[in-house]
DNA sequence: CTTTGCATTAACCAAATGGTTAAACATTTC
DNA sequence: GAAATGTTTAACCATTTGGTTAATGCAAAG
């Protein structure tokens, strides 16, 4: 990656720190200038308005955060190393994007509309969904213990994603400084998929 | 209680629902008063500001979010039925505010300092540290496997908390209805509960 | 009845904010 | 090198928004 952007691209990456951060209606045009280091005049030559901007924010973060999920259950491991590929996958990319997951949240709750757009422009999670499908045969097999693969599923992004989402309350709640957060995420990802696997022994 | 309440309470009220589902950003002061059949004015005749308002609604969430938890952990049931009672009690009573937990944290991470505040009143919850330890306690005596109690409750309150946090989001990827949301809220007791159980056998 | 003190409102205000414009500046084209 | 095209800026504009004020309504106290 260049250190050295296009104006427009410049503009993006502002436009997605102070959007992150403070979300569409807690963004000022003009903070995001100052950020990309412009004029606000600017980012209405290239980019219209403010929700056109936050548009490509948002549709790039949902991306984030929703694509890579599916394309970690892509591969052809077994289930179990999936599981825990998929955990540590997860964590660590969510690592480098602790504001993501909050964020778009966040704006689909203020506008559920929004995402009906993303969902028509790919299919739905195959990859998701087969890996849901193969829990239920092993299930049936009798190599797991039978539980609903929806519930399974939703609980291990819950228990990936949530601790970011909820950063400054945990760390709050449980004086926790910024090191021992981070040694607390590093140790999440044995702890998720051990968890998770034991809970599947039959 | 009174379905009349003093203008006071009306405006309490009409606070709380702008700014559980708009933030404190996306909050209007004239969409709450007119949410509570009021003149614009009297929002500042007895509440100052926007910002005294919302602290006072926020304040109210959090004692709703946190102060549960921790209620929820005091009795002196054996450890198993204190997880199955406190997933299902946490789980109903986020059901009746799903707005909450999303407001709280975004407007944590919107200003993390505001939590200091919140934390001067009270103790920090002494029936979950006890709980923490009891664990422990019991891992040491072989009765559960050896997790850390940290993990362990942070993701039990993931689980519990995340999919109402994430319910558009949800019911647009697995399109859910809400009835279905509805019953995979209900389903959800018995299965975190269970989960967790199975997770901590030996 | 009138005075007093609180509750309520319409009208108003200043600052903030998303957006526009016309001119200056730079780069490419011929 | 001048015309044309694209980029950038300062100044400006209209609307929104949190907040104020002065006048009105109104119930209780005297």
């Amino acid at each position: 990656m260049q250190t050295t952007n296009t104006t427009e691209q410049q503009i993006i990456e502002a436009a997605r720190k102070i959007f992150m951060q403070r979300g569409l209606s807690g963004a000022r045009m003009q903070d995001i200038a100052d950020e990309a280091g412009i004029n606000k005049a600017m980012l209405h030559y290239y980019y219209r308005s403010k929700e056109k901007l936050f548009e490509i924010v948002f549709g790039e973060a949902v991306q984030m955060l929703l694509g890579r999920v599916n394309a970690i259950f892509a591969g052809d491991m077994p289930w179990k190393e999936k599981i825990v590929a998929a955990v540590d996958n997860y964590i660590t990319s969510i690592s480098e994007n602790p504001y993501l997951p909050l964020f778009v949240l966040h704006e689909i709750n203020q506008n559920p509309d929004r995402m009906v757009q993303q969902f028509l422009h790919g299919p739905l999670f195959p990859n998701l969904r087969a890996f849901m499908l193969e829990l239920a045969m092993e299930a049936e097999k009798g190599n797991i213990r039978k539980v609903d693969p929806l519930q399974l599923m939703i609980s291990i992004i819950s228990m990936c994603v949530f601790p970011f989402a909820a950063k400054p309350l945990l760390t709050g709640v449980f004086q926790m400084d910024p090191a021992r957060f981070k040694t607390f995420i590093e140790e999440r990802k044995k702890f998720v998929s051990s968890f998770v696997l034991h809970a599947l022994e039959p």
